[in-house]
DNA sequence: AAATAATTTAAACACTTGTTTGAAATAAGT
DNA sequence: ACTTATTTCAAACAAGTGTTTAAATTATTT
């Protein structure tokens, strides 16, 4: 078994249950006792717990990040000078969900902790500052009728839904037999609930 | 020292440090070696950890969802037969954030993490399932264009958000020279978000 | 004041935590 | 084939975990 074999099982497997028993509550031990290996081993490969919790997330975020700044750019190039609202809403979010709904759920889960668990929800936010900056100067581009505080405000509430939406934690309060939306329809329901959000106040034209 | 003041004690103390640190991440140990106890008396007041969570919740909980049903309830009597939006979110909102800043930082904490920590999240609204359900009875009401399935994400949605806002996550992405909202500002740009959320796809009339 | 009940305490229980160590086992380079 | 590197492993480290026990201390009642 070469380096980065046990490397990405211990990646794996960490974030199988980082997702399905959060981050603090999940032992070194209980990783490798589930992927066959060492408790030293961890400690050879990454130098600490905290720098394995580091690699499993940002493993994902990455990824999604640079679409996202992707997608922004390629927009900020074609359609000058100001980008509408429902695009920018897109471009924030629709790199989250396709990712999300391509992996399989261990991932979900993960991604889902990434975003409301608030002992993680923060390094991670500090991390991408940069590209939450971008898109807040975008958004003040589209809605000139918002503060810049406005603006934050009203980002913050859109990633609280959004992480909201990752964590399924709806059908917690409608039971088991509620009727649960198709993941397209359930997409769009949060594009066009923020992008209402994001519009209140604007001046009527 | 009688009983009631070291179990008072003992939910201060507890409350506090879940503030702090987190739920999972705060020891029994920790608790009463800042209340200057012994360990054993949690289990004598409490019967369990747990249990001692649950009473460190819903001492806060209550009230809060005392007042949420006195408002629908009243609205109910006075303005039938279909409340506004507005008026719902805000019966829906407004008990949590007057309760929130009456309140010293330690129970803001606690609040916050009430709404944003995925694995108390859960079992806090399943808690609640029944006044949850009341409201989604009356936001049905007040938006008869949107299916129930509909209002259920909605209203996730605006927890989410509220979450968001309790937990005071957006200063992680402005850096600390970002200027803040007063609370009663931050309070409006809530509600007018959700309103406009909640509203979205709503027939012109 | 004596007896009963309620509360607090130190000590131990069995077990888990992240991290380190030094010796084995395997792989790579010469 | 022999010698380096790299990777794995069992074992131990010191500290921390929730919970229980039985004795000591207070309060309350008779």
């Amino acid at each position: 078994m070469n380096t980065s074999d046990t490397k990405n099982k211990i990646l794996d497997t960490a974030e199988r249950l980082f997702a399905r028993q959060g981050i603090g509550a999940t032992s070194l031990r209980a990783i490798v006792r589930e992927a066959g290996l060492n408790v030293a081993a961890i400690h050879y490969h990454f130098g600490s717990r905290e720098a394995l919790v580091l690699e499993v997330f940002n493993r994902r975020l990455k990824p999604i990040n640079q679409q996202r700044v992707a997608r922004l750019e390629e927009m900020e190039q074609t359609r000058s000078p100001a980008i509408p609202l429902n695009d920018l809403v897109r471009a924030f979010l629709e790199p989250v969900f396709s990712y999300f709904y391509d992996q399989p759920p261990q991932v979900r889960g993960l991604m889902a902790r990434l975003h409301t668990e608030p002992d993680v929800t923060r390094p991670v936010l500090q991390q991408y500052h940069e590209i939450l900056q971008r898109f807040q100067g975008a958004f003040l581009n589209a809605a000139p009728w918002l503060t810049p505080e406005q603006v934050r405000y009203r980002m913050s509430f859109m990633i609280g839904s959004m992480g909201i939406m990752l964590s399924g934690r709806h059908p917690a309060f409608c039971g088991k037999n509620g009727a649960r939306l198709k993941p397209e329809q359930l997409f769009e329901e949060v594009i066009q609930y923020n992008t209402a959000g994001l519009s209140a106040g604007a001046p009527k034209k």
